[in-house]
DNA sequence: TTCTTTTAGTGGCATATGCCACTTTTTCCG
DNA sequence: CGGAAAAAGTGGCATATGCCACTAAAAGAA
């Protein structure tokens, strides 16, 4: 079983998905620089900004992303004054997130550069497939695969 | 508030794709946990395995990833004695890679548990559907595109 | 052959992400 | 009401990735 050629990996889903990730993230990186935000920053101050003062956990869940993971992720905005937080008026556990008006103008001056990456990529691949690729990637995103959990003694 | 996503960020196709890989690659870790290697790395390991010692910079390539950031990855595998790294023969600079019997093993081990949630993955979409999506994402990671050089001053 | 340029990696620094253990609050329930 | 359980974050630890500055070695140019 060793040499007998097994699946092929290039058809890893992860692994693809990985990939094209990293190639296409620098993309984004390098045109965001001028602003000093990497893609993930600016995805994160996007969200923040359409949606209103979410809370820790809203934000990580609909960027379906670990919550302390989010924590550690809006530290260096938080330090630079583009972000910050305060407590729940009705729950003391929850802790919500808005932008300053300084991450405001970073996020205005960002979206610029963003759009020349976008339009960029639009113009590469068509806006229509672009449209589909997302739309593939949101069901993906959104399958909420979960491995058998071995033994459900519950 | 309700509903988060409002037209106009939603599109921004590297955010769509962080979010998928995010996504997915927490359900292929799963899958891989038992064998104590993330996806990335089986993908790493896998990599070496179908070339033939292949020079750092010839994975990284492969892979479409910085030829530091592989060597940050590369160190645990190391560590874990699963990969080592030897001198080309002929180009002192070069170093080349290759699994140890013990990485080919792990190897083998993770195959197995890899194709769990790869099996799973494409009950849920579909062969056909995963098969184009990995083409879509493949045609991406291979654009190459690039920003453009502001004042290419040579 | 010597000087210059290019190529292949390394190490340091910083962000991106996850998991786990632990703390604080809220909820639930008997 | 009082204790158990659930919910929301935090901090520590480890891997994933990138960029930049720097070193060593090979290729080219003079």
């Amino acid at each position: 079983m060793t040499e007998a050629r097994k699946p092929g990996f290039s058809d890893c889903n992860n692994a693809t998905l990985r990939r094209a990730a990293r190639s296409l993230g620098r993309f984004y990186d390098d045109a965001l620089a001028p602003s000093g935000l990497k893609g993930t920053q600016f995805g994160l101050l996007f969200q923040i900004h359409i949606s209103d003062e979410p809370a820790m956990g809203a934000i990580a869940e609909a960027l379906i992303m670990d919550l302390s993971a989010l924590g550690h992720t809006l530290k260096p905005l938080i330090r630079d004054g583009y972000v910050e937080t305060f407590p729940d008026k009705n729950d003391r556990r929850v802790k919500r997130v808005r932008l300053t008006p300084r991450g405001q103008a970073k996020l205005d001056e960002a979206l610029g550069l963003w759009s020349v990456a976008q339009r960029q990529f639009e113009e590469k691949v068509g806006a229509e497939q672009a449209a589909k690729l997302r739309a593939a990637l949101d069901a993906v995103a959104d399958l909420n695969l979960e491995m058998p959990t071995a033994v459900p003694s519950n």
